[in-house]
DNA sequence: GTCTATACGGCGATAGAC
DNA sequence: GTCTATCGCCGTATAGAC
């Protein structure tokens, strides 16, 4: 397999395997069979278990970044700003189905702290925050809002909480409050495969 | 000292750790160092690190529900819906102040796929849903816009957000368009020591 | 109640072959 | 482009003394 596409394939599990473990938590044996190949060949082709995880982050905030300039190019002005925020809501439900990228931008939000990790994991939610006011022309507040919504769906999601979607009554109602209308693409998301 | 009062230094201790580095990346030895004592009896008081670090878990959310218990137990009728978010708002920024037990929160969150530790983290979240439900009297869509606020509130500070407040613009108008009125307690948690 | 010494396993990274 | 073998460190947990 060439390398840059073997390159895309290891990021794509690592995402996954990091997303689940976090970064201290996973190892690169962990990556390396998700891959299936050697371990020693995952640190050879991205230097050390850091750089490879910056590019996870990396990845999966270009991504975020590219799907909502997407939508904001293809709607059109008279949808109103009520209209494009719903589109781009959908649009972080659909992303997220990459499972993933989803939990590669939790996991880079709680390694704020470290010295290498911490100013990407802020650089991309900054990034995520001019996107939304400057391109999609949202006020401050509006903004808020709907990185507010964002947070809550991320957390209901890390929680595992479709879970136990059948079994808790105060789960159910919490989800469906939460996500409405997006509630069958969520349960395609964390269902069972 | 007394075992009992050793136990509670450790788990405020071990919140600290815990909170910086996550469940993998904390060692026992960190614990140990914050706490002013040798490895082998963190691990002897505890008996196993997962269990220290469910006491922690245990903790955090104890402190939350009594927090807002507390509020609610002493929030006149009169006060309306709206007056007892406020407090109930400004009662979760205050608790925080002991940074250790929201990262402890959050890190309960992102551990959600535990076997062990998963179904303690949803269990607390739902109690807390619980109870701005139930006992506070929100509606199911108060609750949700309550804990929304909550979690970017959460995932801003777990960026170390207000450590660029002062070079970056954006960063400084989300964090004041969140925290409003809330800021200067917000500053007086994450500041310099 | 607290320590020192240590066994044991696991992980990241390197060396080097094919 | 990919593997096997392996080194060396580090972290949890146990044993046992004081």
């Amino acid at each position: 397999m060439p390398a840059a596409q073997r390159r895309e394939q290891i990021l794509a599990e690592a995402s996954k395997v990091f997303g689940e473990r976090g970064y201290a938590g996973a190892t690169t044996d962990q990556v390396a069979q998700a891959a299936g190949i050697s371990q020693p060949y995952v640190v050879r082709l991205f230097g050390t278990k850091e750089k490879l995880f910056l590019e996870v982050i990396e990845r999966a905030q270009n991504k975020l970044a590219a799907r909502f300039r997407g939508v904001i190019a293809e709607t059109s002005a008279d949808d109103g700003q009520a209209g494009l925020a719903r589109r781009l809501g959908f649009a972080y439900v659909d992303l997220i189905e990459d499972r993933g990228i989803l939990l590669a931008l939790m996991q880079a939000f709680i390694t704020g702290h470290d010295p290498a990790i911490g100013p990407r994991a802020r650089a991309g939610f900054l990034a995520t925050y001019h996107i939304l006011r400057d391109e999609a022309g949202f006020s401050p507040d509006e903004v808020r809002e709907f990185l507010a919504a964002g947070m809550l769906f991320n957390t209901l999601l890390a929680l595992r909480l479709p879970d136990v979607f059948d079994d808790d009554e105060a789960a159910r109602e919490l989800m469906e409050c939460t996500f409405s209308t997006k509630l069958d693409l969520v349960l395609g998301v964390s269902g069972s495969p």
